[in-house]
DNA sequence: AATAAAATCACCCGAAAGTATGAATGAAAG
DNA sequence: CTTTCATTCATACTTTCGGGTGATTTTATT
């Protein structure tokens, strides 16, 4: 909700600096045809940026395709995966696009779920608990 | 070889110890029974100490039966077992009865040798060599 | 005895990991 | 339409890791 108002007001923005950008300088310099080229790429950018956003939103990256019997999330079954397979939490939230934080937040709920405290008691509880 | 020499002048010490508190107050207070006890308790325990850790040293806690058939040397062997295991550092320290830096040597030339960064990486590294 | 390899320990420093807390959002279910 | 849960992210803080360097001491080998 409130992140498509800022979009609207993003747009606002990018059309107001367009505005400007058009009447006090640009269109006396360079000719109409690359003015238009410019706005055409600044709104495709823009366009692509939002599009990605949304869509890569709720989508989730698959990476399971079994889901382990336990109380672990989806999510959290990815990240233990990957954790298993020796990546770093950086690593992770770069392959599954998702903020640093996010990452230690979900490292810190498995352990919580599987009762341990580092990354390697919780790739070896999960090799003893089957779900790896 | 020094740590002899050292062990010579902490003897030396304590007989020189004992003789002054022998012929200057003791004696006086106490019987000859009471002394002589305390100068037993006191070389038991000199004793004891000296005694265990003679033997605890380069008698290196045996964990590992089978040697691997790698580059790793027996005590990096056993740190990447306890490695393996989920133990930090500290812990995997305090069970070898060796220091922290000790330790974290270890870890490093462990992962030199398996050619890895991490612990994580190296377990997994470790268990897909079959050395685990 | 000399040399080499292994084991021990120390110090520094930056990066990574982990803890705690709070919060916003979207999805699903009641 | 709330309530719940999963997911996302942030900030602040502490601890642990890991890299680099250098050193001493054992143990083994020649």
């Amino acid at each position: 909700m409130k992140k498509l108002v800022l979009y609207g007001v993003v747009m606002g923005l990018l059309f107001l600096s367009l505005e400007i950008l058009n009447f006090k300088t640009l269109v006396r310099q360079v000719s109409m045809e690359v003015y238009g080229a410019l706005v055409g790429v600044i709104f495709l950018v823009f366009g692509l940026w939002l599009g990605v956003t949304m869509v890569q939103k709720r989508q989730s990256t698959p990476l399971n395709v079994k889901p382990p019997e336990t109380n672990l999330s989806e999510r959290e079954y990815d990240v233990l995966q990957l954790m298993a397979d020796g990546k770093s939490n950086k690593e992770i939230a770069e392959q599954l696009f998702v903020s640093l934080n996010t990452i230690k937040t979900h490292t810190s709920n498995i352990f919580s779920k599987l009762d341990v405290q580092r990354r390697t008691q919780a790739v070896q509880k999960a090799r003893k608990l089957e779900i790896l």
